[in-house]
DNA sequence: TTGTCTTTTGTCAGTGGCTGACATTAGCCT
DNA sequence: AGGCTAATGTCAGCCACTGACAAAAGACAA
């Protein structure tokens, strides 16, 4: 509501403001870069600023750390996921409102990722954040805070006080298990492609309900393997 | 084996090792204190240091890093939890196992923690790690660490291969988001003992089910609220 | 075009966690 | 007492990160 009657779809930003963006995109793709190639810990930031050619300073006015540049990607990829759920029909139960809305989201994120960095490179970083101690802590983290807003967002489907009633947090605790589970499995597959995490978490889902009921011994793993 | 037919129960260790006992003792204190009261953040190793009357240098030599010290107990806590796992009765189903496990922990685990600090000051501790990010993403990648020798564990007692069938790594990942949301609804909580983080455990347990069944609207939360 | 305003950038100095190297202290043992 | 070894202190240095200030470099109006 402020220009008025105009059709401002995308009035071209000014130079200033267009040179703002590659820097700060030269910048992610040169972290990832280094940090799947060299390893996290063994690439400084000065490192990543050089490789941009602007000072160290200008990175941490980019980014408020190195750990946040290289969950920049991962940052959307949690944003679309609470997106899903949200577009998910109010009748659907809530775990079946969860599953649907991830399945959902492995299948339209892959246009978001390539729009910032290649995709080949986001599920190399994908693995590098499993395997570094450090960014998998963070990881941890993050994922947990995403936990706690979709249970409230379940809570608020369902006319429930989160506050009172441990269930959302439980379920979507549960669920988060799964997912980082999944997330694991698929780090150390071969097959690094979102067809590939799609498939698997659809798989790990399924298997969540045999997994607590735990008579492992009269039933083999019903339904895909690993 | 090696002092022959020896009763070596405990011959008094000589001053230096009392002496090093002595320094690691107050230095993890004087951290607990420190955290506990002005904040991890803002307390500095050389705070810590000068507390005890040591050098940084020695700081470093007992503990790896800062958030060691803030984890010493919690290490003790999980090494007795496994323990407890391990002596479960093979005939227990997964979930029922862990269950009692837990339980049977929340009843010994006080004495080994005042062996090492006050109860009190760890119960502060583990609220401190709850609301510190940092915290809070080491103590989270800790916990998967557990889970995975939890799921090995399991596996083992029902002579499944981790690595083929995921339903243990399921189970205990679930499993560890009951007891985060337990550790952090009791963090926020007032009765801050052991009893009390002992029966909320089993009141989030027993949700887990509800939780997951998620037909939330029938029915309120059967059994304890929070 | 020029001059002004504002945003972006670089430079510099400093803090805090952490490490390696080396000298010093202090328990230990004959 | 004197030598051996383990614990400690000191020092120099790396890296992530921050505040402060000065130096470019777009944006915009006259």
């Amino acid at each position: 509501m402020e220009t008025v009657g105009a059709a401002e779809a995308a009035p071209r930003p000014g130079l200033r403001e267009r040179k703002k963006q590659r820097t700060r995109d030269a910048l992610l793709r040169a972290a990832l870069e280094l940090f799947t190639t060299r390893g996290y810990e063994q690439t400084t930031v000065d490192d990543i600023a050089e490789a941009v050619d602007v000072s160290q300073r200008t990175f941490f006015r980019y980014f408020p750390g190195k750990e946040e540049a290289a969950f920049a990607v991962q940052d959307m990829v949690e944003e679309q996921f609470l997106e899903s759920l949200r577009a998910r029909p109010p009748h659907e139960a809530p775990l079946e409102a969860l599953r649907r809305a991830v399945l959902d989201n492995w299948d339209r994120i892959g246009e978001a990722i390539m729009s910032l960095v290649p995709l080949e490179l986001h599920l190399r970083m994908f693995r590098a954040i499993e395997s570094t101690p450090a960014l998998l802590a963070a990881h941890l983290r993050r994922s947990v805070e995403t936990e706690e807003q979709l249970a409230r967002l379940l809570a608020a489907r369902e006319g429930l006080d989160v506050d009172t009633d441990p269930r959302p947090r439980l379920l979507t605790a549960a669920f988060g298990g799964v997912m980082r589970v999944t997330g694991r499995q698929w780090s150390t597959s071969e097959d690094l492609s979102l067809e590939g995490i799609r498939a698997l978490t659809a798989a790990y889902l399924d298997q969540m309900g045999p997994a607590l009921t735990g008579n492992w011994r009269a039933t083999g793993p019903s339904g895909s393997g690993g």
